[in-house]
DNA sequence: TGCACAGCCTGACGTCGCGTCAGGGTCAAG
DNA sequence: CTTGACCCTGACGCGACGTCAGGCTGTGCA
């Protein structure tokens, strides 16, 4: 195959496959007499391999080093592959949930610490370091700027947004004092109605999602707290009455 | 905040810290009068975003454009994110199956063709040049390189393993033409003894992934016929059983 | 047979996102 | 009042290509 060939079939660009031959990362099998790049198909797999370390964040030289160990067979390589993909899998995860989690949070009006919000990031995560700053960013100072700043974002239709949630929340709160049961189809049509509002009025939230939200609501006790707030039991009311739709949704 | 103790929060380095100041994506509130950088809250916050959309792969001038946008709202972000990161944990997922497809192939000495090693990178794969480049590289020619590979590849006790492999397969076979259903606990225990197998000679594989395996003996025509050239119906035989088994791990 | 035009070649310079000194001021603790 | 950790501003370097420029190659078709 030529350059152009194998640069579509594996979704870089010619420049690409000239950089790696010139720095001996992807050198091709053969020339053509007039000096054309000629790939083979063990070229290919080569590439394949390159690519796949590449998406994985190596730097092409310890690509080179690593494909060029004679004492790695590929088995090895696809055990390692498969080993870095899945750490990135449940890191990805563990990203949507915290995106799932702050827009939440925004939606109650709670705002995370910083704390939170990068410890995805952190990695590590200093630990007598943690106190401290708690002290300093926590609660006061940041929740009052945060809110500050939620307010200038605000658009005309916030205040009705907000009325939409107090009347599903108080109509919640008044269900749990009547004696209904969380998971009774009526708290379920409560908490579907609570999935929808949320849908329609900040992001698309899928009943799995909800359920996820859900189990936030009595595991962080800042949104235990909001919930608590209007009625004693009513956190682990809604979050048992919105696992219990998001099962009968999935049924 | 001082730009070591925001670095370390955010795990990058104080040089990034400065690169984002000077290209004007991120400028600390403040400065003391030493000229020191102060962080606040809110500059955290803008921090905590830039670092999810460079996450996600957007160059650093387009991120600035993002967060510099007055007509989109924070929920937009989140939203935005959201979705991003979806398409990416979809995407990881894909490619995880990917490498495990390749690992199964690898087990029963198939070898995919660079089509399908390419289908994640590709994206768009032109209709019209498939055809062509299947002829040019399917079956015969990289089928018998690869296998010549694999050869060389070849470690002593490969011998050893495949016999495993072949007593399994003759197990399996032999059950199917004593007319043992496929869901039977002797099948089951069969496809436990298959996946112990693969485990120890060749990759980590849970249940889930052996389920994952057992679908493309039926759905991928070059697993078929590996299995039904010893039996006819083994193929799907095998499949069932090891679906079944992956079940009742899982129960 | 000639020509147009897509595709290939080799330099060579540019870009992005920082890493890595160098040379020098700042600050809290002892 | 010194020591050591931390901060500042240049300025150069680097990895992984992008992007011309200037020129050769290969092929369909008039």
């Amino acid at each position: 195959m030529n350059v152009g060939e194998v640069a579509a079939l594996a979704g870089v660009t010619v420049r690409t496959l000239h950089h790696y031959d010139r720095i001996g990362l992807l050198s091709p099998s053969g020339r053509t007499a007039a000096g054309y790049r000629r790939y083979s198909a063990a070229d290919l797999g080569r590439l394949h391999q390159v690519l796949l370390y590449r998406e994985l964040g190596f730097p092409l030289e310890e690509v080179a080093t690593l494909l060029d160990d004679p004492s790695a067979d590929p088995a090895e390589h696809l055990r390692r592959q498969h080993r870095l993909l899945r750490d990135r899998l449940d890191r990805t995860a563990a990203m949507v949930a915290a995106v799932e989690k702050e827009m939440e949070a925004r939606h109650m009006g709670i705002d995370l610490t910083p704390e939170e919000k990068f410890e995805l990031f952190g990695d590590w995560l200093p630990e007598e370091y943690e106190a401290e700053a708690q002290e300093r960013w926590g609660e006061t100072e940041a929740w009052a700027q945060s809110q500050a700043r939620t307010r200038a974002y605000t658009k005309d239709d916030w205040v009705r947004v907000q009325a939409e949630g107090e009347d599903v929340e108080a109509r919640m709160a008044a269900a749990l004092q009547a004696g209904v049961a969380p998971d009774s189809p009526q708290a379920m049509d409560l908490a579907e109605e609570a999935r929808q509002q949320i849908s329609r009025n900040f992001y698309d939230c899928s009943p799995e999602m909800h359920a996820g939200i859900g189990r936030t609501y009595v595991e962080d006790e800042r949104f235990t707290a909001h919930y608590e707030r209007r009625a004693a039991g009513l956190a682990q009311w809604v979050s048992t009455a919105v696992q219990a739709n998001a099962a009968r949704q999935g049924a």
